[in-house]
DNA sequence: GCAATCAGGTACCCTGAGGTAACAACGATA
DNA sequence: TATCGTTGTTACCTCAGGGTACCTGATTGC
């Protein structure tokens, strides 16, 4: 997982140290491998439950996604309601400052996939100059 | 590193899977460690020489900052001239792509700063939770 | 010739994220 | 009673990111 993200400095000036370290820690938490997938997923389609979880979030595995459901719930991005019923039930859901940061992530994944002949331009040009000389 | 971010389905329709790779892979690259803080001091202040970023960038080592650098540079968010003056000197700076990810990725850090308390009571209400009992 | 500066490459090691697999609780059901 | 389904937890292992330390060129100045 990333551990720290910066920003321009003029954003930080009236910040103390740590008001910083806890917003780089809340951006890496979203930005890590697992995190902004499963929150996806349930800003996308109501409370979901563990096993529809770890059907979706594809390729996670139970360790990964119970330890990504418990940071998602400690930074206030996802609840979680345990139901009693026969076989155990617990159900996940975005709160609204999960939905309102997919909602503000959402923009720069827009530009992401709009730029993208960008990015393979540049790839394949840093990868012909690399492979001729260097 | 983080290696896969995702967004919802919907963005990701209409494109192949190898785009949509190509897309988390530019986005992870964006959030991990180094990369934007080292761009972020690039888009600052003009280009800036080997030296100069691993002052700047604080903490980070020789190795880690080449290999970052190489990253950017290879994505398209950094550019890299040789000047074969008398010590070598090896400038950097930021193209237009790096500056236009760097103002896409703002408004989510002054949301983020803007959500502080959110995150501090999140964090508080949870631990008080689990300390109690769970 | 010799030291110093600058940009990097390389070898070695350590840590931590994350996967696998097995086990735990606990009610329902056969 | 035994087994199953569900949500975890725990032990063990692997692998890759990243740090430290040292070495390489190339060039200038002494």
């Amino acid at each position: 997982m990333a551990d720290r993200i910066d920003a321009p400095a003029d954003i930080c000036d009236d910040m103390t140290p740590d008001q910083q370290r806890l917003i780089r820690d809340i951006l890496a938490r979203v930005v890590d491998k697992w995190s902004l997938w499963a929150l996806t997923e349930l800003t996308a389609d109501g409370p979901l439950r563990f096993s529809r979880l770890l059907e979706r979030v594809e390729g996670i595995s139970q360790k990964s996604l119970t330890a990504t459901l418990r940071q998602l719930e400690r930074d206030g991005f996802v609840t979680r309601t345990v139901v009693v019923r026969s076989p155990i039930r617990v159900d996940y859901a975005a709160t609204e400052l999960g939905h309102a940061l997919i909602r503000r992530f959402q923009p720069l994944w827009l530009w992401a996939a709009g730029r993208l002949p960008d990015f393979v331009a540049a790839r394949a040009a840093f990868d012909a100059r690399t492979e001729a000389d260097r």
